[in-house]
RNA sequence: GGAGUCGUAGUUCAGUUUGGUUAGAACGCCUGACUGUCACUCAGGAGGUCGCGAGUUCGAGUCUCGUCGAUUCCGCCA
């Protein structure tokens, strides 16, 4: 098809260029029919332009007024200064007087309006997601992605990594989400798994002495959706040969200050704040604290003011092995109702309730359980919170493991709540020394709190041969998560590279050495050929991208994402296949 | 797997509390008028399986149950 081809984009044109004849291409964004002129905004991914044509030639006016929104046409004119000028375009002190144009392609109404405070639902959006995708907040957001990918390829080439791809059928492995299966035709009955992440291949790179390895790559995991939760999504993966905890921070710091340099034209302070995860579970209720709330509002334990204090509620809890704890809210007016609302938000969370003290901006004190701890005790926690007049602190009680975690959230809703988050910052931080393992009380087992190639502290390998559920839960790891404004935004480890301690840890975990050898023999092998000490680091890359550009929702950064059923609307998937299909693959689909 | 919210014109919503005449508005679409708009303006018009299926009722957009889809949270996500 022949058509005057482009001589410059919807977005560049200005006082400059005006007197040239130039010819644009691009979609209808918006006609404006004065009756004798005619205006028509011409869009493509660079900007709009807006087009003039003049009634004195009938013939193309009278084709101009019957074009509709999203035609795809070419348009050829000359640039001209505006009569009166758009102070909101880039383009808007000047118009093309169009001398002719031709339609490319025409289009059906669509289905919503391609406007930038966009009106449609979410699913009407994915269904027409070409549609979405011709507005600019998306497209920027596609491009800012863009721009982070040539960093990640710059930034570690500079280091001397190396980007290798590796398989994205793999073999199914336990522990850990749900694989994605794909069924093989000519091994009937057997089935490769798509990578949740790449792991086992970049310790094999390093085993193999690569030494350095960095990979933008898919993962892939069958488990339910969330706002910031795909089932496919992208992360930048790396890892690294004869290097400690503190290589891998460095490497990572520097990246992100080159992101935030490059896209923000901010300068990230390094290096990152380091918390061990026993600390932010103990003061911030999470092992992904969000540290840009006004006041911090910290956690404070208090079950030791409260021994003895004669109040059932406390004094069982103690006695039990629980913890009472607290948090201060500093300086909001707190009603019956959000106390209420408070009450009900713990209560989901499976505490029995919570009591709180208030202390007026005179002074004077109100709280449930004054009558029962007496005013010593309370003047006490008060004091132990420093909290002033205006302040209003929080408590729950009970079992260690929900408490921390409920204060947390509580922490969070509080903040959002009262608009405490400083929008502005962001708090980078690393979590070190996770528990290598947790006791799954439905599994009766223990599994693997990071993953189960993470090298145990030095000081806790001997307890790896311990069988008290205590000890063994005792182990820290050495693996570090990435925190950024509350988001998990990576997580790596120092890995295990000796077979016996890789052994020992399966053991744990309740594989046999038989079970082991079926599923990770080559790795285990792998490591008999001279393993190099070595770790690496996954970032979430979509989480990253969101980020940056201020979504919380990763969907919009990405060009076809999943419904929260993990559907993609506009194409239809999944979706049945022909039966021809399933024989060869030997499955048969039963009904449940 | 569990809980919440939502589903009405092409689109975004109102109407559902308290069942009752012909289901409304805005944007979009169609027709006409208009020579400096940029949310153009003005006049007129078309457009509805109230997600789907049962049930209650003389009567259901409205009440009940089921189901499908979207979305948020819990579980889950090494």
């Amino acid at each position: 098809m022949n058509f005057n081809k482009r001589t410059h984009n919807c977005g560049e044109l200005n006082l400059s260029a005006v007197g040239e004849t130039i010819t644009l291409n691009g979609w209808v964004a918006k006609k404006r029919d004065l009756g004798g002129i005619l205006f028509i905004d011409l869009r493509d991914r660079y900007g709009i332009t807006q087009l003039k044509i003049n009634p004195d030639n009938k013939n193309l006016y009278d084709s101009g007024i019957k074009l509709g929104n999203e035609f795809v046409i070419s348009a050829t004119g000359k640039v001209i200064k505006r009569e009166s000028i758009n102070k909101y375009l880039p383009t808007g002190e000047i118009e093309i007087e169009v001398t002719n144009f031709e339609i490319l392609n025409e289009s059906e109404t669509p289905p919503f309006n391609v406007e930038e405070d966009v009106k449609a639902s979410d699913d009407l959006r994915l269904q027409y997601r070409y549609l979405d995708m011709r507005r600019h907040t998306l497209t920027d957001n596609l491009i800012l992605r863009n721009n982070v990918y040539h960093i990640v390829h710059e930034y570690f080439k500079n280091f001397g990594f190396l980007e290798i791809e590796t398989p994205i059928l793999m073999k199914s492995t336990p522990e850990g989400a749900r694989d994605y299966l794909v069924p093989s035709r000519v091994h009937k009955g057997k089935f490769y798994a798509l990578p949740q992440s790449p792991q086992t291949y970049k310790q094999i790179l390093m085993v193999a002495g690569l030494d350095k390895y960095v990979q933008i790559c898919k993962c892939f995991r069958d488990e339910d959706l969330r706002a910031d939760r795909q089932p496919e999504f992208t992360q930048i993966d790396l890892e690294m040969s004869f290097v400690t905890q503190e290589d891998i921070f460095q490497i990572s710091e520097g990246f992100f200050r080159q992101v935030w340099k490059e896209i923000m034209n901010i300068d990230i302070p390094t290096p990152f704040r380091i918390m061990t995860y026993n600390d932010a579970i103990q003061t911030y209720g999470s092992d992904k604290p969000d540290l840009r709330i006004k006041g911090e509002m910290k956690i404070h334990t208090i079950t030791e003011s409260l021994l003895n204090s004669g109040f059932k509620v406390f004094d069982d809890v103690i006695t039990s092995k629980g913890t009472i704890a607290a948090i201060k809210l500093e300086k909001q007016e707190v009603t019956r109702k959000s106390i209420d609302g408070i009450t009900d938000f713990v209560k989901k969370l499976g505490l029995g309730g919570i009591a709180y003290i208030k202390i007026a901006k005179d002074g004077a004190v109100t709280s449930p359980i004054q009558k029962f701890l007496g005013e010593e005790k309370i003047k006490e926690i008060i004091s132990n919170l420093q909290a002033e007049p205006g302040d209003t602190i929080f408590i729950l009680s009970g079992d260690t493991k929900k408490v921390y975690p409920a204060l947390g959230n509580l922490r969070l809703k509080l903040a959002e709540d009262f608009k405490l988050i400083d929008e502005s910052k962001y708090e980078f931080l690393w979590i070190i020394d996770f528990p290598l393992f947790h006791y799954e009380e439905e599994e009766n087992r223990y599994v693997g709190e990071h993953h189960i190639f993470t090298m145990p502290k030095d000081e806790f390998l001997r307890l790896l041969d311990s069988t008290s559920r205590e000890e063994i839960e005792s182990i820290r790891a050495n693996c570090y998560d990435l925190v950024l404004n509350g988001t998990e935004l990576g997580s790596g480890s120092i890995r295990i590279h000796k077979p016996g301690i890789q052994k020992k840890v399966f053991n744990i975990i309740g594989l046999t050495d038989e079970e082991a050898k079926e599923k990770f023999g080559f790795l285990l092998e792998a490591f008999q050929y001279g393993a190099p000490p070595h770790g690496g680091v996954a970032f979430g890359f979509d989480r990253l991208v969101a980020i940056l550009c201020g979504l919380k929702s990763i969907r919009d950064v990405i060009a076809f994402p999943k419904s929260v059923s993990a559907s993609s609307l506009m194409d239809n998937c999944p979706n049945i296949v022909e039966d021809k299909q399933l024989k060869e693959l030997g499955i048969s689909i039963t009904k449940s």
